[in-house]
DNA sequence: TTGAAAGCGCTAACAC
DNA sequence: GTGTTAGCGCTTTCAA
């Protein structure tokens, strides 16, 4: 692969003049251009990102930390990164953590190695005081998650609001014992929603049953079932669901499924993330929808700000109630 | 952020032996690698990839393109390249294409400017001529899909060999009208899924009706949908559908539920690729299981040896029949 | 066992 | 408008 110098001697110019004709400065001449654009061409040449980056000290690269790309969840978020990032000409790197702190310090090092410029965080069970730490040295944004304590600018929703939101609807269309699958409130948004479920269920006058709060370890399928399951098994069984999550709820459907009651009409059921496998199950899922694309967008547009040096502010996006079948 | 520079000069050595230090050269006395240790310690430094790389020329970076992220199937491949790839020593960028060329020539760059050091492509859709170009300057494998007629490596099951136990399957349970659906049959996996479709219909003395053959524009779940609505309006309707695809198989057992028919009772319905999502549909799905961490193991072996410019040879898996609730 | 120095490919300051 | 050159942070030869 040819480097600047070869393109150079093509061209009968030097290696600054290349440089400028790749970087658009202007003061080249057009026949100069001309000529440096044919060896270009000829020898099918396209500089070293290292040897730029190096000189820059800038990467163009970001990372975006994700616990497990096979969560859906992430999916339109992702889109929403890579369409800002790449438009503004900055290239992404996906990094799956699995919530393993030891995957996690080697993303964290591409950083320090400068091979990264700057980290859009997604994990919730991120090394809090380690990323606390970076981000005090480098360019750092949170999106959907963040924590109340630290100073690191996030992008994210309301989620009490959004909680209070859903179990409003359950109440409305005439739901009075209704259970909650959470995840671990170790998390800020799992406390959130919790307090929004609270709220909604005070403000009409219905009791908060401790045996119909379920917490679960994790938001995978198999975490939901087993919550319904403990829910179906109770004495007084409530007659309807909120699920934190879009995959707890299509765990719970299925175990409501398979006990043989009916949905909507033996049982209601809502989400949260409106995945796009929630339009798939039988019958589709009412769910709270989180602007996701936007949220990437947003979440980029802010990295890439205070990369280059610029003040940025956190953002709280709104969620939208989606009624579908199941409901 | 401190350079090796700094470092040296901190331990009172040159350079060279702080470099020496980090890349565990045996010429350095025991005292003085202990000074130079403290002095990284004390400094908190870390080697400049970007650096070394140049110096080195290689990223040690690897490039995984696949279409969509969202798509659940390349979830374990994923998980299996990178568990393999940090083991060696490298870390995996993953490329979102989109199936979108423009996308495509832009992680294409990534390579040509020895941003990465190689390239395993999951992209049916990926420019042919431009990846095979590609490959004969630059390190590159394919995983699960791959070129008949270029001599690119690959690791990836035998289609035809799946898609005929699956339909097998079906007629052993007694199943006669079988339906196939399929996607766009300009990819290979496609025609040779059809092929093992026909051979078992053959064998076993069954016609090949063109009505029960359906092609599909994309592997989506709407996709499944709408060929399963085109199935159950014809006037002899099929009663078993093999869908080369989960996504595809999930979009038409939920019209198949929606339309009243019973699953498996009144319906057979046999899918493949054994992602997460099939084991939560009512019913659950059979399906023909793909070794994908094994695949991503392979291929990510496979590639680092390209890198390092040892012989590969392609490979083909076995893939496995999972019973489930759906036949 | 260690140090000095060249050079990887590029950009930008400065000179002309 | 263009060329010369220093230097980004590192590894590696060569010499001591």
């Amino acid at each position: 692969m040819a480097n600047i110098q070869e393109v150079a001697q093509r061209a009968g110019v030097s290696v600054a003049t290349v440089s400028r004709v790749f970087n658009n400065s202007s003061t080249v001449a057009k026949k100069t251009r001309l000529k440096v654009e044919q060896a270009i061409d000829e020898l099918n040449y396209e500089p070293s990102v290292l040897g730029r980056n190096l000189r820059n000290s800038e990467s163009r690269l970001l990372l975006v930390l994700i616990p497990s790309i096979s969560n859906p969840f992430y999916s339109d978020i992702i889109r929403g990164i890579e369409d800002t990032a790449i438009g503004l000409g900055y290239n992404i790197l996906l990094c799956e953590t699995d919530s393993n702190p030891d995957r996690e310090s080697i993303y964290f090092n591409l950083i320090r190695n400068r091979l990264a410029d700057g980290i859009i965080s997604m994990d919730p069970s991120v090394n809090k005081n380690k990323l606390i730490e970076l981000a005090s040295q480098y360019p750092i944004v949170q999106c959907s998650e963040f924590d109340e304590d630290s100073s690191i600018s996030y992008v994210t929703i309301n989620n009490e609001l959004a909680a209070y939101h859903a179990v409003k609807h359950l109440i409305k269309i005439g739901q009075k014992k209704i259970a909650l699958i959470n995840s671990d409130e170790k998390f800020l948004y799992a406390r959130e929603r919790r307090r929004g479920y609270e709220k909604a269920l005070n403000e009409y006058g219905l009791k908060v049953e401790a045996d119909w709060i379920c917490n679960t370890e994790s938001l995978d399928f198999e975490d939901g079932k087993r919550a319904m399951r403990r829910l179906l098994d109770l004495f007084d069984r409530p007659t309807a669901v909120f699920a934190v999550s879009d995959m707890l709820a299509i765990g719970a459907l299925k175990e409501v499924n398979s006990s043989g009651l009916r949905v909507p009409q033996d049982f209601a059921m809502i989400g949260f993330d409106k995945i796009a496998f929630s339009n798939m199950t039988h019958p589709t899922l009412t769910t709270i929808a989180q602007p996701m694309y936007k949220m990437g967008c947003i979440s980029a547009k802010m990295i890439i700000n205070k990369i280059q040096g610029k003040q940025v502010e956190s953002i709280i996006l709104d969620h939208e109630l989606v009624i579908r079948e199941s409901t």
